[in-house]
DNA sequence: ATTTAAAGTGTTCACGAGCACAGTTATCAA
DNA sequence: TTGATAACTGTGCTCGTGAACACTTTAAAT
């Protein structure tokens, strides 16, 4: 039995009313008599009624405007991924009445603030941003919040917001899976220290990072008696020359930030360091297919949001309710795989 | 600037002609004279016309109905992921007009025969099908090309066809790929051999499966010397109990299909062999969580048949043209990230 | 010069849903 | 019983596109 979508004309004819009586039945606007509501209702339980959306959304049509605030290109690869998945649902829901406005900012205080403020003051529709300085910037959340706009956000999660939905990873549990990895990719677990580093952050958005770290420990902690696990972190390149232990007594590394392909000149010189780390941006990608860097997790910023994207406009459009979370598992990329994915 | 998409209407009032005639020219139908093209044609450079395929859709209301011609759910949970693919593309497709009829079968030449041709005398628009017995049933094939009928090849690729879309793996890719993964978990690749099982496989297809068995050799021809590697095939439960080899002397064991989970028991007895098989059927989940499977190939039957059905109505409805192939990359499940893919 | 076909152009309806409005019944007070 | 008001119901327009149709202009043939 093939199923078939009704129109409320059908129905009208099947109930004996008029189309604007069904209409009104189904959207409980106007009055109705109750002979009529039953004659309609009798009818809805039969057949499943589904309104034709490409017909509704025609006829409804209104131009919204999502705003968009990430960083600029200039920020680094993993962003220029980022605005690629914006862009692809960008081209995709024009002819939905959807239009996206751009607020790319310089990772600095100030520039975000900037950028934030304008962006509110622009009466949009919807916003799908990054945001950081999440601590110190209370009051422009709080102004978001108060205008009941819904908001898409990356990478960081704004906790305890109405109105908004996360694109992104579960850390801890990705945290995890790279001590999973690095279990199998480590021949002789009880020698060699790990390492974990925190590479090239920038003050106002580390909350994530230290989840990696912490699911990576909690891995290793349950399955090992006394796992060695040295924790690094640095702002700019200093940290690779001024480490807390010698390289050589290090079985394997794990980057919790896109920044693995700093480490490559310094791995030369010690090829049997295991390394994970993330984002397949092109200088990982290189180092991936010589070998250097044994595995990196994809967090598919493309991906991500391009979804934001599109969790907004079927909000906006269909008036479907958006989730709290989307969280997408992260790939695992080795060199037999690498072209698979780019 | 917010990019506005502009209608017919539109564009007939900046050209100064009428609706029509810019129908005609960006349709190439009817007659247009040189100078109301040239009028059309100078307008539509300017803006970039993009019709609304909202209301395109809605006009040309057809009803299209699209075979699925699948292995029966008593074939196993594979299919049923596979079907619950289709299912999903069903309702998200039902208000477009498009309707699916489904043939499953049993995987006997004679069923698979008996429902092909049925599939064929209903005159369906397009056919989503998982071929088998490409070699002896070529007759019905040829019938299917000649009537045009677009379709999506799951799982084996019909080579050589016409108006048709393989949504898939990389075979040998995803063997080499196994590979690199077994690599990677056996501690010392010199001592100890590899197994290479192809479980439970039915005659009439199982060419995607050496080409897997192949990619697997090819890595480590590539990157060993003499690689010890043994390959083992059965169609029941037999090879389990008869290898040619003692299972002492074995360090890892890649299973081609979704059958590693009958090797659960023995692999009780050597708890060291590591292991990699394919498919997140409930019993592979099960043994990677207990930690008797080390790693699942999960080859998106879901997401492979939902972009099929898709790929189908894009063409019968926009008519997008249909690529040759889709060709997903294979998730890697361990037991730290396998809830994220259930 | 008139007929006739072809070429070119504009108008109209339909698709399905939403909404405004006109039109039709029912209800009650005078 | 009439008039007025409320309750209810049906019709028609709109969205943007495709396709059929009707109409006007041009060109060729008689």
């Amino acid at each position: 039995m093939i199923k078939k979508n009704y129109t409320l004309k059908e129905i009208a004819n099947l109930a004996e009313v008029s189309r604007g009586t069904v209409d009104r039945v189904i959207h409980n606007r106007g009055k109705v008599s109750t002979e009529a509501r039953r004659k309609v209702e009798q009818v809805l339980d039969d057949i499943d009624y589904q309104p034709n959306l490409i017909a509704q959304s025609l006829k409804s049509h209104k131009n919204y405007v999502i705003g968009v605030l990430i960083p600029n290109d200039q920020e680094g690869e993993y962003w220029q991924q980022c605005a690629h998945g914006v862009r692809k649902a960008e081209v995709e829901l024009r002819q939905f009445g959807i239009s996206l406005l751009y607020f790319r900012y310089t990772s600095t205080r100030n520039d975000f603030e900037k950028q934030l403020s304008k962006a509110i003051n622009k009466g949009l529709d919807a916003i799908l941003m990054v945001p950081i300085y999440t601590d110190s910037l209370t009051h422009l959340y709080d102004r978001l919040e108060d205008l009941q706009i819904p908001i898409a956000l990356l990478n960081t999660e704004l906790t305890d917001r109405k109105h908004k939905i996360f694109l992104g990873q579960a850390n801890t549990k990705s945290g995890r899976l790279a001590g999973q990895l690095m279990d199998y990719l480590v021949k002789d677990m009880d020698q060699g220290t790990l390492l974990v580093m925190h590479l090239g952050i920038k003050s106002g958005h580390s909350l994530h990072l230290e989840e990696k770290e912490n699911g990576f420990k909690a891995y290793f902690a349950e399955k090992y008696e006394n796992p060695k696990i040295e924790v690094v972190s640095s702002s700019d390149d200093t940290a690779i020359t001024n480490l807390p232990i010698d390289l050589s007594e290090v079985s394997g590394i794990f980057v919790t930030t896109s920044k693995i392909h700093l480490l490559s000149n310094l791995l030369k010189q010690y090829p049997k360091i295991k390394t994970i780390g993330y984002d397949l941006i092109p200088k990982n990608i290189e180092n991936l297919i010589k070998g250097k860097i044994d595995i990196l997790l994809n967090q598919k910023p493309e991906a991500q949001a391009y979804r934001g994207i599109t969790a907004l406009s079927d909000h906006l459009l269909y008036n479907k309710d958006i989730p709290n979370r989307k969280l997408f598992p992260v790939d695992i990329v080795v060199s037999e795989n690498v072209d698979e994915f780019i």
